[in-house]
DNA sequence: ATATTATGCGTATACGTATACCCTATGGCG
DNA sequence: CGCCATAGGGTATACGTATACGCATAATAT
């Protein structure tokens, strides 16, 4: 043991001990099959005993393959620095496990829209693929998108699979979680129902709620109101702005189905401050199921998305990606959770 | 422009266009002094516009640093995958934009505890350094953290900082937080105060929050009530496992002090569902101000640790021990924010 | 029997960078 | 005018792995 013990041990160590050369072992430790099965397990058991792991940064730079995956969050610049929208949040830990089990390592980046791209772009060193996460100024997401395309770097983006995009999505049924929550409201009674959400083309799962929602009424034979439509981004301010909004209007209204939780969290509060009773004036639907929709009082009728199938299938969409198979947009279903605030 | 568009430019291609060799874009582009003034200029324009950035993985296997820091998230296997403590998440935000702020990347890993700890330690050929963060399995963790230290690896850690533990640890005044809840209770005249959360050394944290909490009782003239703590993990549903079986204890109690918000939401179901009045009957003080503390029903008085100061510190302290140099362990302040469940 | 192919492994080398060492030209100094 | 220090940068090489190739031996075919 004349070895530093505090030195890793290299594949020479091993083909040494192994009475092998050193690309033997490399061979045998990445499974190839002109390696001998007796060979191969006493190197595997010599490796075992000196705790030997690969070099990761060795054995990316001869293969040009990293092993890694980047995940990207795109948000503006929130006031407060450490927010994060919980929605986002919550996929991560379905995203880093999906990569754990794949073999993969993850490497994570919030990104905030006015730094630079190429910071993204230098991470493609780094790793194989990209996931990209979070809404933000989506003009200037998509002018980087198309930079991306531009260099080859592969990718997949979580958001609106309606949307002829650049690149692969991967993402929720809006459309259908829209028609589910406006079916529910029609069946509730509601007629009058607001919608609260950016519904222009810069927020292209939002416009998807509203377009699902627009559906079901028409189909119950009720024609939206355009006037009830209000646009707000996914926080709680802009939801309570784009409620008072609403409210100072004058429209009457008796349902406000909002694209995100967060939206429909500030809404309740006009709409409490105001003196509404909920739902029994006006329902609520939100979007997302963030934790806090069952502690909202009421409770919050929202669509939960499927958290747990979006990490595998992301991770698995961009790892076809990266191996050149084919890929088709994927679907994921949302189910509507009823709660309190849609109980009449 | 024989060269392909599509392969990364390396140090060799800058080096033609400026007529230098590559070690010396080496040196240019590493800030060492021995290139003149002009050579960097030029070496740095070139690369600009040839989109040049270093490639990583070359770097660290010379350099063996690799200007990443992993993230090791430590939690027991809970039933649903994809829930992870809101708290840790929060803080990650902190931590990645401290990270991106001194120009190292940040790895990310949920660890469950009964995993192979190899996974860590490979990490380490990745990865300059580990944060660690979470509860779990404490005394299983223990003997992992010293396997770390022998290994050599540099880690930093969130935790308890009073107890004398084991490598670097960075953590809010768990204690003073303590007191200032305890004091503030008692300052509403609760004196019959029950605290639900582990008390035992499995966890630390909470350990420190519970003696806080005595610390000010006794300060005030009144004698903790063993019978009135009840151990609890980091759940909902265990804070309201913990608050019903204190109920059924029949022990009388004016107020309840839980160790994390998500025990004290749980704890607020279980005495809503018993028909106490909140506060009246009982006041609340909870720990971390997760999102859903204003969301509650009474709105929930609880400590705020200084999020935004921990990823900063957490990731400077880190640094520090991978250059050697001197760190003592560091405490950050907590406040406590006052809402509707100690008001009386 | 010879030709053929597969098996199992060694040899040589490339991946792109950082650093130890060496060399040249210049200027200051006595 | 010779000596040495210094700036500026070149040469050679190492980091640890993966892969293209080649070469035996053994297995199979003809």
């Amino acid at each position: 043991m004349g070895r530093q013990p505090s030195s890793k041990p290299t594949s020479f160590d091993i083909a040494y001990l192994a009475g092998v050369s050193q690309p033997t072992v490399s061979r045998a430790l990445r499974g190839s099959k002109s390696v001998s099965a007796a060979t191969r397990a006493n190197i595997e058991r010599i490796a075992r005993e000196l705790n030997y792991t690969v070099d990761k940064n060795a054995s990316s730079l001869r293969s040009q393959r990293t092993h890694t995956l980047a995940l990207l969050f795109f948000e503006d610049p929130t006031p407060d620095e450490s927010m994060i929208n919980p929605f986002f949040l919550s996929m991560l830990g379905s995203i880093t496990r999906e990569c754990a089990r794949r073999g993969y390592d993850l490497l994570i980046s919030f990104q905030q829209m006015h730094n630079d791209w190429h910071v993204a772009y230098q991470d493609s060193h780094r790793s194989d693929g990209i996931i990209l996460l979070g809404y933000g100024d989506y003009q200037l997401y998509l002018s980087k998108l198309e930079h991306l395309v531009e260099m080859g770097t592969k990718f997949v983006r979580w958001g609106s699979v309606s949307e002829e995009g650049i690149g692969l999505t991967v993402g929720s049924d809006n459309v259908g979680a829209g028609e589910q929550a406006g079916a529910h409201l029609v069946e509730i009674g509601r007629t009058r129902i607001a919608f609260l959400g950016d519904a222009s083309d810069h927020a292209p799962e939002f416009q998807d709620r509203y377009d699902g929602l627009c559906r079901a009424m028409r189909a119950a034979g009720y024609e939206p109101d355009p006037a009830l439509q209000r646009d707000a981004v996914s926080t709680e301010d802009s939801g309570y702005a784009a409620a008072n909004a609403l409210l100072a209007s004058g429209k009457p209204f008796d349902a406000i189905f909002a694209a995100s939780d967060l939206i429909a969290i500030g809404a309740m509060r006009a709409l409490t401050e105001a003196g509404l009773k909920l739902p029994h004036d006006v329902a609520i639907i939100g979007f997302d199921d963030i934790p806090a929709a069952s502690l909202t009082s009421p409770t919050l009728t929202t669509v939960m998305q499927d958290l747990k199938g979006a990490g595998p299938l992301l991770v698995d969409a961009l790892l076809s990606r990266i191996e050149n198979r084919a890929v088709e947009q994927r679907i994921l279903p949302a189910r509507l959770i009823k709660r309190q605030s849609t109980a009449v």
